[in-house]
RNA sequence: GGUUCGGUAGCUCAGUUGGAUAGAGCAACUGCCUUCUAAGCAGUAGGUCAUUGGUUCGAAUCCAAUCCGGAUCACCA
């Protein structure tokens, strides 16, 4: 049990013995103690002098003297200030934790709550390459699956990949009409990238031909609309909405280059799925529930038969769910990808991982499947992130200001290759070795640099400055955990208990944080936000550095004090591990 | 305009769900490698927590209004 816990609950106790009166955790606070008062928690008592008719003093010393008395393995002192009472745990209470958890490979794990959430994140277009905002989505739905799946459920990550539709057409245009049979391989190009290029260049393409037609006296919206290359990408999509063969055969051949692409990106920053959904198997299914929903007569259809819901009881407006000609619209497919995400998995939540731009829609998915009585309907949850901007602006790919993934990787990789050799350490390693080590760095530091800030929040990333390996970042982290382990090769921690001796401020401290990870898992988890546990590991690492610094480890003033440092020093670097580890960070041996 | 998210040090961000004198990193400056890894540590400097009012023992945190910035409100995906 987390000691903030027990302080509660001992508190609660004395309280109903004391005073005859059953309060509950929620009428008062427990916090850490400030620094410049003597203490380790402090029981705020504001609150609860009313209700016990009483004054903070006296509250104080009857609580304080009652807390120490009748649990004596648990709290060593007491002082007020003000109302605030602070307490001293034991030195026992701390070591024991040390004892017990520091060699413990599930310290911080929940036990299985028998509850399965799903975590869509990525969710790419098949004729673009990743981008900085994707690496932040994909960076925190995979961090937030493991969070959750550390605080006891069972998690499926998904991806849903948007395969079809006019604009995959428009690179196949392009490549059949300017590819003159190029492939990957024969241009050694990674396969979203090469796709991706085609789909600029039907961009190119149409832009030229529409600027001729304006030239030649066509107004510029007809001439958008008609431009000979649309309307070929049109027709290619009905040929494909209809299974032609040839259409088909060249689909999947430039799909299966683009999902090269993305495997050999995912490979490289450590990113997997459970499940992947194609919107070319789902996007027919929504329609089926268009059906139902006019049968409930959730749903109306006009006279030119398209089939709306009316939102405005919910302070929106009427929205289309069907086209006239009975073709779907993006929210019916997401319909239809909701169920079968139900139907396939029993989930009870859905977590889905997208951009704030997509709020409203996802707030109209959601009381649509509501309305619609669908048992799944409360389980949607839309866990949305800020853009990740420039200091130029936002990304425009029109610009060329897209911050390509593939580049920032190699980046951040060729810059953790730099700052090794600069600091002379790179010796013994094996040529795989340094290579595995500067993967860890760079791209640990890049996720690091989009884990820590509050997801909700929009982000600005400056393309002229690297991301930092000093400071505050995943870089510092590791270099603790390598500072650990190479003690740790020298001398493991003996198995004798260990006496009772007097903790020094600094080993406190650690203990002190290392004791609040569990807790901390679970509050990441309920916010789903890892930026909690980066923030916590970051703290760690520096604290373990202070301490490092003044007190040596291997030449302790006695055994028993080298024993207690190094199970502090291991059970620290086996959370900076795990903590790294739901960041989707990997910690060397070595560095 | 409606809805919604944000505004904290020069810059990038924390702030334990309302608690004690608001904290980190970067940038600047000063110290510390004959010591278990200096990718580190210790320190200096830097603040009208957007503004105003309210709620109460107590507000960066909650409420209201205002200002500034973003997103969104498609028979687009």
């Amino acid at each position: 049990m987390a000691i903030t816990q027990f302080i509660k609950d001992a508190v609660l106790e004395s309280i109903s013995l004391l005073y005859q009166q059953v309060l509950s955790g929620k009428d008062f606070q427990i916090n850490q103690t400030k620094p410049e008062f003597q203490g380790d928690y402090t029981v705020v008592l504001f609150s609860l002098v009313k209700s016990l008719k009483t004054t903070p003093d006296q509250l104080g010393t009857q609580l304080g003297a009652h807390l120490v008395q009748n649990y004596p393995q648990h709290f060593s002192s007491y002082n007020i200030i003000k109302a605030f009472l602070n307490l001293e745990i034991t030195d026992r209470y701390w070591i024991d934790v040390v004892n017990d958890q520091c060699n413990n490979p599930n310290y911080g794990k929940s036990v299985n709550k028998g509850e399965k959430v799903m975590i869509e994140y990525s969710s790419p277009n098949t004729n673009k390459p990743l981008h900085l905002g994707h690496l932040r989505n994909i960076f925190l739905g995979w961090s937030i699956a493991e969070i959750i799946k550390a605080n006891g459920y069972d998690t499926v990550k998904t991806c849903i990949v948007n395969d079809r539709g006019i604009h995959i057409c428009k690179s196949m245009i392009a490549w059949q009409r300017f590819g003159h049979g190029a492939t990957p391989g024969s241009t050694h190009t990674k396969g979203d990238h090469f796709v991706g290029e085609y789909y600029v260049k039907f961009n190119e393409e149409f832009n030229k031909q529409v600027g001729e037609m304006v030239k030649n006296g066509w107004n510029k919206e007809d001439a958008a609309r008609e431009a000979p290359l649309l309307q070929e990408a049109q027709e290619m999509l009905l040929l494909w909405e209809k299974g032609d063969e040839k259409v088909m055969r060249l689909w999947k051949m430039m799909n299966g280059w683009v999902y090269e692409g993305f495997e050999e990106t995912y490979r490289r920053i450590g990113t997997d799925f459970d499940k992947v959904y194609y919107e070319s198997d789902t996007y027919l299914s929504g329609k089926q529930i268009v059906e139902e929903g006019l049968q409930k007569g959730v749903f109306l259809k006009k006279e030119d038969g398209s089939v709306w819901i009316d939102l405005s009881a919910e302070g929106l407006e009427e929205k289309l769910v069907l086209r006239k000609d009975g073709t779907s619209v993006y929210i019916t497919q997401d319909l239809g990808l909701a169920r079968q995400k139900y139907d396939d998995y029993r989930i009870d939540k859905s977590i889905y991982v997208i951009g704030d731009e997509q709020i409203y829609q996802m707030k109209v998915l959601k009381l649509i499947c509501q309305k619609l009585q669908l048992p799944y309907a409360d389980s949607i949850y839309h866990l949305s992130y800020g853009m990740v901007e420039l200091t130029s602006g936002k990304m425009k790919s029109r610009e060329g200001t897209v911050v390509d993934a593939d580049d920032l990787i190699e980046e951040m990789i060729r810059q953790a290759e730099k700052k090794t050799n600069e600091s002379g350490k790179a010796t013994g390693f094996s040529e795989k070795d340094l290579s595995e080590l500067f993967g860890m760095i760079g791209i640990g530091a890049m996720k690091f640099y989009l884990l820590r800030v509050d997801p909700k929040k929009r982000m600005i990333f400056n393309p002229e400055e690297s991301i930092d390996l000093h400071g505050y970042t995943a870089t510092a982290i590791q270099y603790t955990h390598a500072r650990i382990k190479s003690i740790l090769r020298t001398e493991q921690p003996g198995d004798a208990a260990m006496d009772e001796q007097e903790l020094l401020l600094l080993e406190k401290e650690l203990i002190i944080m290392l004791e609040r990870f569990p807790s901390l898992i679970g509050q990441a988890s309920s916010e789903m936000n890892p930026s909690v546990i980066a923030v916590y590991a970051y703290e760690l690492a520096r604290k373990f550095n202070s301490f490092y610094d003044v007190h040596s480890v291997l030449k302790a003033e006695s055994s028993h004090k080298k024993n207690l440092r190094l199970k502090i020093s291991q059970m620290t670097a086996n959370v900076i591990a795990h903590s790294m580890h739901l960041l989707g960070i990997r910690v060397p041996e070595r560095m």
